[in-house]
DNA sequence: CCAGACGTTGTT
DNA sequence: GTCTGG
DNA sequence: CCAGACGTTGTT
DNA sequence: GTCTGG
């Protein structure tokens, strides 16, 4: 699973990542973050008629058919076995798929025993962008069809291979920058290609280090999140 | 036909 | 919204 | 994901 | 334990 992530990246570098078009509004959506938790607006990266678009919404995808939206627990990750069939997410899978951009993230390793959980932060080696393979949604209010929609985001998860299992046994699909396109093409609406983009693979150049409980809080913020940290256990 | 569910994690 | 259960 | 709250009555 | 907030 993955619930927490950073995004400390600078802007110019990240637009140049993902290929956007750079603009003012763009700047503004990637100002750095090194413990982005649920519920928070996060950037993402879709297509909007034909060229990459990057825009925040909040992460916990909200069903359009959800009648208290944020009631329950939050959507923030979908399983990519089951994300084809399930009612949460089939639709988005279809026609609402995006690009979550970030630099690092976080899990947490329990201990056999009880008690403390261990964070570890898991980043490139050379510390640079990716983007996690995400869906969209849109949700607008039955009572008060003046009200904003909501749009909200969901990121796709498999099964941890190598030495991640070590950690975790759930991680993000990471994709591929070659990738990137099939991925945002909305004319692409049948699972089969897309599966591929789902097999777990191991991560040769990504690395883990243990961190302090630091960033357990969701409010602390800044470089201290991803300092190494001799392990609890 | 209508009513009710619709998700993930982890733990037991 | 769309599917399942009754 | 983790942290933190979680209730009512009545009185001032 | 279970729900909400970030």
């Amino acid at each position: 699973m993955c619930g927490r992530f950073t995004l400390k990246t600078p802007a110019r570098d990240l637009i140049a990542a993902l290929d956007l078009a750079s603009s003012d509004r763009q700047l503004g959506l990637f100002e750095p973050r090194w413990n982005i938790a649920p519920t928070q607006q996060v950037p993402v990266v879709r297509l909007d008629g034909g060229a990459r678009e990057a825009v925040a919404m909040r992460w916990g995808l909200i069903p359009s058919w959800s009648k208290e939206p944020g009631k329950g627990a939050p959507l923030i990750n979908a399983r990519s076995e089951t994300v084809a069939e399930k009612p949460s997410f089939r639709t988005a899978l279809k026609r609402r798929r995006c690009l979550m951009p970030a630099d690092g993230f976080y899990e947490w390793q329990e201990s056999g025993g009880k008690g403390a959980k261990q964070p570890f932060y898991i980043h490139r080696k050379d510390d640079g962008p990716f983007a996690f393979a995400a869906l969209w949604e849109c949700w607008r209010s039955k009572e008060d069809p003046a009200a904003a929609p909501v749009e909200s985001c969901t990121l796709v998860n498999t099964e941890a291979v190598g030495w991640m299992t070590e950690i975790h046994h759930r991680m993000p699909v990471i994709l591929e920058p070659k990738d990137f396109d099939v991925w945002l093409d909305p004319e692409l609406q049948e699972a089969g290609p897309l599966a591929p983009l789902f097999a777990p693979a191991e991560h040769n150049e990504l690395v883990a280090q243990p961190v302090s409980t630091y960033v357990n809080k969701a409010t602390n913020e800044g470089p201290r999140c991803v300092e190494v940290q001799k392990t609890l256990f």
